[in-house]
DNA sequence: CTTGTGTCCTGTAGGC
DNA sequence: TGCCTACAGGACACAA
């Protein structure tokens, strides 16, 4: 699934491939994925229109355009964004970008939950307001360990889904957030407001750790399904996890010797090491 | 304000 | 073989 490692990730891929060029036509193949304006707004907008540099926001991958609008596109759960000659295009394509030097940007959404934006210069439709909302980058400076402990501060629900508040920390999903609580020691289940001032301070720094090792590898591509580089090519950080897709196999800390469990609560699963993570 | 639940979506995996 | 159900889960609407 996109979370800020792969959406960060396709962005510096596409950011040497888009910038500059033109778009030339717009083909819009199922309507549902286009949240704002209407889908021949959006058509007409972008129409004609270069990019002129590419940004990430949390999860929302933005591309630049020369009248200072943009187009903000979200990927939720299996959306992706493939890059190449026209004649190519993936399946489950719903928006096609024919671009000039003959490429093609398609974006693929099997499940249609993903979705495309384009913002004028200046206006904010409500519909991109969670954005407006979101909290600081994990990977940036402002995101300390006093910061985080002030948004745990007498909070009851679990870490786990605290975690996964973008209010809190904008980027992450279900793969880093029980990745980053594994490296802290910290169980999912635990009352955010619980922890103590040592394991918060554990949290942050794994949080920043996790992710910046998530971008190195390119993201995470786990079996043959949703997340690929716009080139087609597969993330490497599948290779380096700790507890997601380990369940019943051995805790890969040294002399640990705990079995990673799964455990669904909320209606989401998370894995975890019952002996370390307390 | 906080917290938990349901909904959107559809392909795929697994059971029988 | 083929049908059916559960599941994947990010964001948001809504209820308590």
């Amino acid at each position: 699934m996109p979370e800020l490692p792969e959406v960060e990730t396709i962005r510096r891929k596409l950011e040497s491939v888009l910038t500059g060029r033109r778009i030339t036509g717009v083909m819009v193949r199922d309507r549902r994925i286009v949240g704002h304006p209407r889908a021949c707004s959006l058509a007409r907008g972008i129409a004609g229109r270069r990019i002129t540099g590419t940004r990430r926001r949390g999860k929302y991958l933005i591309l630049e355009m020369d009248d200072r609008s943009e187009l903000v596109f979200h990927l939720r759960l299996s959306g992706h964004l493939e890059f190449g000659p026209a004649g190519q295009e993936p399946r489950f394509e719903r928006l096609r970008l024919v671009l000039s030097g003959g490429k093609v940007l398609s974006f693929a959404e099997p499940r249609v939950l993903g979705r495309v934006y384009l913002v004028g210069d200046g206006s904010r439709p409500s519909c991109l307001a969670g954005m407006e909302r979101m909290g600081p980058e994990p990977i940036q400076p402002e995101f300390t360990a006093e910061y985080l402990a002030g948004q745990l501060r007498r909070k009851t629900a679990s870490i786990k889904s605290v975690l996964l508040d973008q209010k809190v920390c904008c980027g992450v999903g279900n793969i880093y957030s029980d990745e980053a609580l594994f490296r802290a020691e910290v169980r999912p289940t635990r009352p955010a407001g619980s922890l103590k001032p040592a394991e918060v301070k554990r949290l942050a720094l794994a949080l920043r750790a996790v992710l910046l090792d998530g971008i190195r590898w390119c993201g995470t591509t786990l079996g043959d399904d949703t997340y690929r580089l716009p080139d087609g090519a597969r993330g490497e950080f599948q290779k380096h996890l700790r507890v997601v897709g380990r369940e019943g196999k051995p805790c890969r800390r040294p002399g640990c010797g705990g079995t990673i469990r799964l455990r669904r609560f909320g209606n989401r699963s998370s894995r975890y090491c019952p002996r370390c993570q307390r």
